[in-house]
RNA sequence: GCCACUGUGGCUUAGUUGGUAGAGCAUCUGAUUCGUAAUCAGAAGGUCGGGAGUUCGAAUCUCCCCAGUGGCUCCA
C-alpha cells in the first residue's frame, strides 16, 4: 500500500501500482476535467503509475499547465493528420507555444488552402479518439522507430547520451518521440483551428533546411476556442497599420523607400505632443539638448567600431562626388569600391545608424572635469539602418527611425544613480500613457565568454546598478544573463503587440566602450585624468516605434491631449454657421485643436464621418446652443450632454489636456 | 536575406474555364438646411504593383523585379 496526499490534505492508502487517473477519479469523481497530473510537483500521464508515497493532484484542462498539455498534444495530432495526407512529409518539432502549437515539417511546400483540409483530418483522428499510450524504448529500438526520420535521429544523437533510452507517445498507428506528458485520448482535441502556414529553418538555423511550420490554435471546449478567435478578430482591427491609415496618421509609400515612415499631419501632432512631453521631463532631470547632423565621415565610425563592423546592417555610404566619378571612369565595381572604403583607402560619409558618436565628439570638444559629470546630452536623433527587408513591418520596423536618445557621460560612482534616474523617466512615460503591460529585461553577461570589454569589477558593479534599477520598478523583470551587449549591461523595456509579437521600447544601457575607443577623459578631483563612462538610453526607444505600439495601446482612442484633433464642431444647419466660426475661433484662441464641419450633409452623417477619426469630443451646435451661448457634446461612445456653458467647457477641456487626462472626461457616462 | 501567400481607381472590393474591368465609400457638381452611425440626383476617376514573355487576344497563364502579409533568421 502507498499513501497519497492529495491537493486538500487528504491522505489516502491504495495498493502500490494505482494510476494517477484512478487516483484522480477518487478523489473529484468522474467528470474531473483533468488531462494529466502532477505528481510531487513532476508533470506525468494519467496512465502514470504510483508506486511510492506521493502528493498528487490533477492538471485541469484550463489551467495554465493544462493548456500547455493541451496545445502540445494538439501539435501531436496535428503530425498525425499531416502524415496521414502527406505520407512523404518528414515530422521533425513540434512544441507548444504561448498562442497556441506550431509543427514543423519537411515536405513540399503547402499553402493556407490545405489548412482547413488538415484541420478536418485532424477532427477526425481527435473523434476516433486514440489512446495517447506512452512508450519506453531502449536507443536502439527507439532509432529503428524513426530510421526513415533524418530529423529525429538527429534529436536523439543531440539528446541522449550513448545507450540511454527515452520515450515515445503513440496514437493509433502513429508515434512521436516525446517526453509528455500529453492528453490521455485524442477526443480531448476536438476543439483545434489551424491558423497560419510558413516556414523555419531547422534548428533555427539559417544555413540548414527550409522547413513547413504550421501554426494552429486548440481550446478545451467549443466556447473557449469561439472566444479566443474573437479575441483575436478584434485584436486585428487595432493593429497601427490599419488604424493609422483609418486615422490618417502615417504613410509608407513604395516609391519613397521600404521601411520608410512619412508622418501625415495628423499622426505628426501625436509625435510632437510626446516629444514636447518627454522634453519636460528632460529639463526638469537636467539633460541638455542638442542637434546632431544625419551624417557623418566613415573615420568616425571607424573609431567608434561600427563600420565596418556592422556594414551589412546600414546604408551604403555616401562617396565625394568627385571621387565617385573617378571610379565610376575607372570601371571601379561596388564590390571593389566597397573594399576601398573598408580599408581606409578612400572615404566617404554615411547616414548615422546612431546618435552616440556625434554626442561623444560634443563631449570631446571641452575639457570635462568632475564638476562637469554628469553630462546629460539629449537629442531627438534619426537614425537609418538597413533592416533585412523581410523583418519591415509597418511603424514598429523601420529603416529610418528617430530615438528619442540621450548620452550621459558620467563617472563610475554615479552609474547606479543615473540609471535609476533613466528608469524613472521610463516610468514616468508609461505611467502617464497606461502602459502597464509591459516586461522589464536585463541583459547581463554570459559569464563564458570573452567577447566583453571593460574590467570585470566594473561590470559586477554596473549589473548591480541595473538589478536595482529594475528591481525598484515593482514590475515583472527578468535577467538575461548573455543578453548584455558587449560593451555593457543594459535594461530594456518590452511590450507585446496586437498580434502578440514582443517589441522592445525603451532601453538603458551601459557602456564602457565607446569611451576607451574616443579616449575620452575627465578630470578628477585627484588632478588625474579619468575615464568616463556612457549610459546610452531612449524612453521610448523610437518615436515610430512607439507611436505604433501607442495606437494599438489606445485602439486609436488616444487621450484628449494626444489625440490629432481635439474636437470637430458639427452644425446642424447653415444658420449656425456664424456661431460655429465663434466657437472655433475662441478653442483655437486657446491652442485646442479644432476641426470644423459646417458643410451641408446631414447631422447623422456628419456624425457619422467624423466618427472616424476618433475626436475626443464632437461639439454639436444648433438653435439651442446658439441661443444660449452653449454648446452639446458628444463622446466617443455616442455618450451625449447637451448645452454647457461655452466658457466652462473651454475651461475644462483645457485642463484636461493640460493634465494630461487618460481619457475623455466631459461627457458624464449615460446611465 | 529565406519560405509561403497576396497586390484591381484615395479606401473597401466583384471579376466563372484568358476575349481589352463592375460596385460601394470618398471626391466634384447640383438640389436639400436637416438635431446625434450614411438626403437625393448627376459627373469624374482604374488598363488591373512594374517589366518581359506565351497567345489572334491576359487583370486572369509563365518568368523577373517591386511592395505588402504571416513566419524564420537578424536587430549595434
Amino acid at each position: 500500500m502507498i499513501q497519497v496526499t492529495l491537493p486538500d490534505g487528504t491522505v489516502n492508502e491504495y495498493a502500490s501500482g494505482i494510476t494517477c487517473a484512478e487516483v484522480i477519479t477518487d478523489a473529484l469523481g468522474k467528470k474531473h476535467g483533468c488531462l494529466a497530473a502532477k505528481v510531487d510537483g513532476m508533470e506525468y500521464d494519467m496512465s502514470h503509475e504510483l508506486d511510492m508515497n506521493c502528493s498528487v493532484e490533477g492538471i485541469k484542462s484550463d489551467s495554465e499547465d493544462g493548456i500547455h498539455i493541451l496545445r502540445h498534444s494538439a501539435a501531436h495530432l496535428l503530425a498525425q493528420a499531416v502524415m496521414e495526407l502527406y505520407p512523404g512529409a518528414l515530422p521533425t518539432i513540434g512544441p507548444a507555444i504561448d498562442r497556441g502549437f506550431y509543427y514543423d515539417f519537411a515536405m513540399e511546400p503547402i499553402t493556407e488552402g490545405d489548412l482547413k483540409k488538415i484541420e478536418k483530418k485532424m477532427q477526425e483522428l481527435a473523434r476516433r479518439n486514440f489512446t495517447v499510450e506512452r512508450v519506453e524504448l531502449d536507443q536502439d529500438s527507439l532509432r529503428e522507430h524513426f530510421e526513415h526520420n533524418p530529423y529525429k535521429l538527429e534529436i536523439i544523437d543531440d539528446k541522449l547520451e550513448a545507450g540511454d533510452g527515452s520515450t515515445i507517445y503513440k496514437q493509433g498507428e502513429w508515434y512521436d518521440l516525446c517526453l509528455g506528458p500529453h492528453v490521455p485520448n485524442t477526443s480531448r482535441l476536438m476543439f483545434v483551428k489551424l491558423t497560419s502556414v510558413s516556414s523555419a529553418y531547422w534548428r533555427g538555423d539559417q544555413d540548414r533546411e527550409q522547413l513547413v511550420r504550421i501554426y494552429g490554435l486548440v481550446e478545451p471546449s467549443k466556447d473557449a476556442l469561439k472566444q479566443t478567435l474573437h479575441r483575436m478578430e478584434e485584436a486585428k482591427k487595432r493593429d497601427h497599420r490599419k488604424l493609422g491609415k483609418d486615422l490618417q496618421l502615417f504613410h509608407i509609400d513604395e516609391e519613397v523607400g521600404q521601411g520608410l515612415i512619412m508622418w501625415t499631419p495628423r499622426g505628426a501632432i501625436i509625435r510632437q505632443e510626446l516629444q514636447d512631453f518627454i522634453s519636460h521631463h528632460l529639463r526638469r532631470q537636467g539633460y541638455q539638448q542638442v542637434f546632431t547632423p544625419h551624417i557623418g565621415k566613415l573615420d568616425l565610425y571607424r573609431t567608434s567600431g561600427h563600420f565596418p563592423y556592422y556594414q551589412d546592417s546600414q546604408y551604403p555610404p555616401l562617396v565625394e562626388r568627385d571621387l565617385m566619378k573617378k571610379l565610376a571612369d575607372e570601371g571601379c565595381t561596388c564590390g571593389e569600391l566597397s573594399n576601398l572604403m573598408k580599408t581606409g583607402d578612400i572615404d566617404g560619409y554615411m547616414l548615422k545608424p546612431m546618435n552616440c558618436p556625434h554626442h561623444v565628439k560634443i563631449y570631446a570638444s571641452q575639457a570635462r572635469s568632475y564638476r562637469n559629470l554628469p553630462l546629460r546630452l539629449a537629442e531627438f536623433g534619426t537614425v537609418y539602418r538597413w533592416e533585412q527587408s523581410g523583418e519591415i513591418s509597418g511603424m514598429t520596423r523601420v529603416r529610418g527611425f528617430t530615438q528619442d536618445d540621450a548620452h550621459l557621460f558620467v563617472t563610475e560612482d554615479q552609474i547606479s544613480q543615473e540609471v535609476l534616474g533613466c528608469i524613472e523617466l521610463v516610468q514616468i512615460i508609461f505611467d502617464k500613457l497606461g502602459m502597464t503591460d509591459y516586461r522589464v529585461r536585463v541583459g547581463l553577461r554570459d559569464p563564458d565568454s570573452t567577447k566583453y570589454v571593460g574590467d570585470p569589477s566594473a561590470w559586477e558593479k554596473a549589473e548591480d546598478a541595473c538589478r536595482n534599477a529594475a528591481a525598484s520598478l515593482g514590475v515583472d523583470w527578468s535577467e538575461e544573463e548573455g543578453e548584455a551587449a558587449f560593451y555593457g549591461p543594459k535594461i530594456d523595456f518590452v511590450v507585446k503587440d496586437v498580434i502578440g509579437r514582443e517589441w522592445q521600447l525603451g532601453t538603458v544601457q551601459v557602456d564602457y566602450n565607446l569611451p576607451e575607443r574616443f579616449d575620452l577623459t575627465y578630470k578628477g578631483s585627484d588632478g588625474e585624468l579619468h575615464r568616463p563612462v556612457m549610459i546610452h538610453r531612449a524612453p521610448f526607444g523610437s518615436m515610430e516605434r512607439f507611436c505604433g505600439v501607442l495606437i494599438e495601446h489606445f485602439a486609436g482612442r488616444f487621450p484628449t491631449w494626444l489625440t490629432p484633433t481635439q474636437c470637430h464642431i458639427i452644425t446642424i444647419s447653415e444658420k449656425h454657421k456664424a456661431y460655429a466660426a465663434e466657437v472655433e475661433e475662441a478653442l483655437k484662441e486657446r491652442g485646442i485643436r479644432v476641426e470644423m464641419d459646417d458643410g451641408d450633409d446631414t447631422v447623422g452623417k456628419k456624425i457619422r464621418t467624423h466618427r472616424k477619426l476618433q475626436p475626443a469630443y464632437m461639439v454639436i451646435l444648433g438653435d439651442g446652443e446658439m441661443e444660449g451661448r452653449t454648446v452639446s457634446l458628444r463622446a466617443r461612445n455616442g455618450d451625449q450632454v447637451a448645452d454647457l456653458g461655452l466658457e466652462q467647457f473651454i475651461e475644462d477641456l483645457q485642463s484636461e489636456i493640460n493634465e494630461k487626462v487618460s481619457q475623455p472626461s466631459l461627457v458624464p457616462p449615460s446611465s
